[in-house]
RNA sequence: GGACGGGUGGCAGAGCGGUUGAAUGCACCGGUCUUGAAAACCGGCAGACGUGAAAGCGUCUCGUGGGUUCAAAUCCCACCCCGUCCGCCA
């Protein structure tokens, strides 16, 4: 969410960064209603101040004086409690529209849509190139009995799948990869909920239970099942004011992520690309305004160095405008070499990192202070994928396949698979 | 799930219907004193919003939301959270 007072003070400039952003959204509307609002608050702060001045000189007054001062009292305070209906419905209103507008944009960020994305670099693994027709993760992982997604249907529905045997030493092998490096990093490791309250949701900027929600919602509660620990761990911190010398705050979480993928059918779901649920360890940190640009930095070194530690080819993106989603202000794509995706392989996205400036935490309320200045400021939030494993299962079966259908285990994962081959002859 | 107890400023902790946005202590900041420090003493110290060029002024906030009342931190209801005991349980 921005700052209402922002959107008001510059309206053109809010309404391009929609535009750009292809969201829809009548600030015009929005200052109009603000406007009101405010006009609505001196009202209702007059008011108010008239009743309070009645009731207090009530106290100091005999009993037998009090019953007409009692009668301006609830006068004042009627008519006081029509404006603050009033403008409950204009906040409402408002409100609605304050909360569809997408956050600034970087200006280095290219514009456009999806196809738009600025590769910027790329990693120090070259693409591998095969004596032999490559084959895809599907083929691979059904050789070697990594996963089953028929038992996976049968219990759960498509998209659901169970992972077996080495499967699941390698999602074990990635996440102790993952938190080993990250911890070297200065990050707290922690696993978190898998649910969320709404509220927690939508302060971090996802939205359940519309008709085209991404997240699973369990009845009769408020929580839902949540898509990354993006949420959780911002929730973590919600309604916090840290001292300034604590930030930057670096949280690194585990956590299952569940996506209904509405609307994604058809597109690139074979196997465990697309799927419903995954696990996934997430880099989240706090920093102050003045830092999030170079902390965005790191966080994009960091899930670099975790690839090219896998020795998995990928490119870096910076995405364009149109593909931003709400929250964040400049996003990154780490998009994986996948040979056995399309005709002769593609680039399918691994991980992201996003910066989020203050619009995260201007609704989880997650503030600093700086000792000796008055007030306070909403931090900086940032969030980065370390490695979200089913898609990292796709990457490495696809570059690390040989031949004979056997896979290579990279060799930073050796040590936590024991074993450097993964082949058929498995149980 | 059941029975109690409790949620107040950075922390601890009073207040239990009227000038209390909130005593007191600690912490913190500024000052006096001191060669310096400590101690002592004096002063300051919540956030949001609105208004103003600023100083300032105003409103709101004592877990959250509703209710009673001229007036609520204080009374009533619902919910959330935290303790303790009991039950259940990986």
């Amino acid at each position: 969410m921005l700052d209402r007072r922002f959107v008001t003070d510059n309206i053109n400039l809010v309404a391009e960064n929609c535009r750009l952003r292809g969201a829809s959204v009548d600030v015009g509307k929005f200052a109009e209603l603000d406007l009101l609002r405010r006009k609505l608050q001196l009202d209702i702060d007059r008011l108010n101040q008239e009743a309070g001045r009645v009731s207090k000189s009530i106290g100091k007054v005999s009993e037998d004086e009090r019953e007409p001062l009692k009668r301006e009292g609830r006068r004042l305070r009627e008519e006081a409690s029509v404006l603050q209906a009033k403008q409950a419905e204009v906040l409402e209103e408002s409100d609605k529209i304050l909360r569809s507008i997408p956050n600034l944009t970087h200006s280095e960020a290219p514009h456009g849509g999806e196809d738009d994305a600025a590769e910027v670099r790329r990693g120090t693994s070259p693409i591998p190139s095969f004596a032999f027709n490559p084959r895809d993760h599907v083929e691979l992982g059904e050789n070697l009995k990594l996963f089953d997604f028929e038992a996976g249907s049968r219990v759960a529905g498509h998209g659901f799948y169970f992972l077996t045997n080495d499967g699941v030493l390698l999602e074990l092998a990635l996440q102790k990869y993952a938190i080993d490096l990250l911890m070297q990093e200065g990050f707290t490791i922690m696993t978190t909920p898998d649910v969320a309250r709404d509220s927690i949701l939508e302060g971090t900027g996802f939205m359940p239970r519309g008709p085209e929600t991404q997240i699973y919602s369990i009845s009769n509660s408020d929580l839902s099942l949540i898509a990354t620990a993006e949420i959780t761990l911002g929730g973590a911190m919600s309604e916090k004011v840290f001292n300034s010398d604590e930030l930057p705050v670096k949280l690194c979480g585990i956590s299952h992520c569940f996506r209904t993928e509405a609307g994604a059918h058809g597109r690139a779901t074979r196997g465990l690309y697309r799927v419903h649920q995954f696990t996934k360890v997430e880099m989240f940190t706090f920093t102050a305004p003045d830092q999030s640009d170079a902390m965005h930095q790191q966080l994009l070194e960091l899930e670099c160095k975790i690839f090219d530690g896998l020795g998995i080819p990928y490119r870096v993106v910076d995405t364009a405008t149109g593909d931003l989603g709400g929250p964040a202000y400049r996003k990154y794509d780490l998009e994986a070499w996948m040979p056995g995706r399309g005709e002769a392989g593609e680039w399918g996205e691994v991980t992201s990192t996003s910066n989020c400036t203050d619009y995260q935490a201007r609704r989880l309320a997650i503030r600093f202070r700086n000792p000796n200045e008055k007030g306070t400021q909403f931090v900086h939030t940032l969030n980065g994928t370390a490695v979200a494993i089913s898609r990292a299962i796709v990457a490495i079966l696809e570059n690390y396949q040989q031949e004979d259908g056997s896979v290579k285990v990279p060799e930073a994962l050796v040590s936590w698979m024991g074993k450097t081959t993964m082949t058929v002859s498995h149980g």
